[in-house]
DNA sequence: TTCCGGCAGAAAATCGTTTTCCCAAACGGG
DNA sequence: CCCGTTTGGGAAAACGATTTTCTGCCGGAA
């Protein structure tokens, strides 16, 4: 690292440098450092030393002019990066990071003329691969005009079947909770979450209402309560509810904020959580469900893991093993005292 | 668009390719793209029309080989990316991303380890600049080694001077909330806020404490309240206020989880906000403040603003004009029904 | 002694632009 | 008609690595 007398200070040195001071020709350096042809171990060592002594970096511009690879891959974000991109992109970022590869970061805030000149942009800079993640459960259209660019779906699926998505399971969300709910003895259970026209509150109830079916059983207000994602809705459909099932005892809610506007209109009414009545929310968002009283019993997309597959997934397709498909990732249930 | 015959396929055409099908050099394409040098109009419309006929774009890792810029910021956040990134974030990536460079995004987990890693990773990208950004207001010490490549802090500023950094005005925070509970007619003030051990709320309590002097006035408990940034904190420090100082009218808090907790607690003891007390937050975090009953007046710090002002001033000193020096963005007042 | 195989390392080609230098033709003024 | 001065455009040298090809040189075998 000390300066070397009549050689460029540290960090700048040239591989022409390092050669120079090691007493060999460029290739031979550059052969020195990467593994390859035949030398002597005492040449490769005097390489190597010129390397240390310099501080040499191989500059990567060169590298990837000469490669095609610039070890480098695009996120792009639909929703400018919201609860849900967020652990997604930093799965998939630690994913990369481990493989020398870094994260461009592109946000297209939902505008698809911005999505395309963020797409441009990728391709200009030749990234190796894209990972598209949304807020929304729902499946987007794919990425148009990147044929050769190995692509992967966090989050929202791509509608194209063929091509490579990571979702979380909604199945198995609703599976856990439902499980949950029926182990600790509760039979009458009410559903309350998100618009209908969101594929998550669907699907999430559609598996609510079989899971219980496969025990004989039904929702205990005999529908879905489909509003909004929001605590004031939750705490209105709890109203809506105890009135037109007073005997329920479980609300499973579609998100975590409906979960607290239950539990809140559920104290407020005098309501005992979670001796008379359990409540499990869906996201286990930290800032809701450890706020909420008491703590709720929730549902983790994990999401990072998401992420991270998502990752490894782009990685084996840019290394030439494409897998095709959507690949889901289960839930976990995170116990509180809500339940 | 459309394939021209004997040339590769679109989009991966090089210049040698435009400049046979213009007939002309690939001296002379480069200088028709890039405007420089004298030549026929005709001449340049040629090598323009080749352009569009091949689709061409020119390979970014060649041109970055030669001008030794890659067009490439290095955004490292400390803390995973969490609520006070992600805006700062998402306002930088739009200003630079007007000025077609692309964002790097790098998390350390707050791990100094990682963060070296990172670094080094930069510096061999040879990017043109880096942002720091952390989601405390605390003073941060600057990256080290990384002498040529101008850095700028946002939101927590470097403890170099030298440095530059970008942050909220906690005083204009201060200021706005104070002044508006005064303008509405409340004298009676208490002020409760995180661990004294945050920066962000010393500054804000010690800048209250001062405002309500120039007014002669003092705070209604004769001090500040700190604790914690969580709702439980706020209920047990509202009912800890309303015991020592029960003719408080105003609750001025350190940020909208606490505010939510006072309002709660308030409402509950059968307190009426806003027509006894006023309660104003600080984040204008949406999900506290909109969902709080009722909804906060609160103190949004810009932090899209300070995103882009760290943008810009990192592409005055990219551009050779660093100004070093701590910079603030004002904060702004959103009034809603809490007060 | 001659020839050949093998090996260490040098030299050169390549990646795709930008930029500098240089040459030829055209042009204008005296 | 001749000699500068523009002008348009080509050739070539960077940029910094990787990879392929080529050249000595040595040892061993015929």
């Amino acid at each position: 690292m000390a300066a070397v007398p009549g050689f460029p200070q540290a960090g700048r040195a040239k591989l022409a440098d390092v050669a120079k001071l090691a007493g060999v020709s460029v290739g031979t350096a550059s052969k020195a450092l990467n593994g390859g042809g035949r030398m002597r171990p005492e040449t490769r060592q005097r390489v190597l030393a010129a390397v240390e002594a310099l501080d040499f970096r191989p500059n990567q511009h060169a590298q990837s002019l000469h490669t095609g690879r610039s070890w480098t891959v695009g996120l792009m974000t639909t929703d400018g990066i919201g609860r849900f991109s967020t652990p997604v992109l930093l799965g998939a970022e630690d994913a990369l990071g481990a493989g020398k590869i870094s994260v461009l970061l592109c946000d297209t805030r939902g505008d698809a003329i911005r999505e395309q000149h963020h797409l441009r942009n990728l391709m200009d800079r030749r990234v190796d691969g894209i990972i598209v993640t949304g807020r929304r459960t729902d499946p987007r259209s794919p990425l148009t005009g990147i044929e050769p660019i190995p692509t992967v779906y966090a989050l929202s699926p791509s509608v194209d079947p063929d091509d490579m998505s990571v979702v979380s399971d909604d199945r198995s969300g609703a599976r856990l909770a439902v499980d949950h709910l029926l182990a600790t003895g509760r039979t009458r259970i009410a559903h309350v979450t998100g618009p209908a026209h969101h594929a998550a509150a669907r699907d999430r109830a559609q598996h609510t209402v079989e899971l219980l079916e496969q025990s004989s059983l039904a929702l205990s207000t005999g529908r879905v309560h489909f509003g909004e994602w929001s605590e004031t809705w939750g705490r209105r459909a709890a109203e809506t509810v105890l009135r037109a099932a007073p005997d329920t005892d479980a609300f499973f809610c579609g998100n975590d904020q409906i979960a607290r506007g239950v539990a809140d209109s559920l104290r407020e009414n005098g309501v005992d959580v979670p001796g008379r009545v359990a409540v499990v929310g869906y996201d286990n968002w930290d800032v809701m469900a450890l706020a909420c009283r008491p703590p709720l019993t929730t549902i983790d997309m994990n999401l990072a893991e998401v992420g991270r597959q998502a990752a490894l997934r782009l990685l084996d397709a840019i290394g030439g093993k494409p897998e095709p498909g959507v690949r889901t990732v289960p839930c976990r249930l995170v116990v509180r005292e809500s339940s």
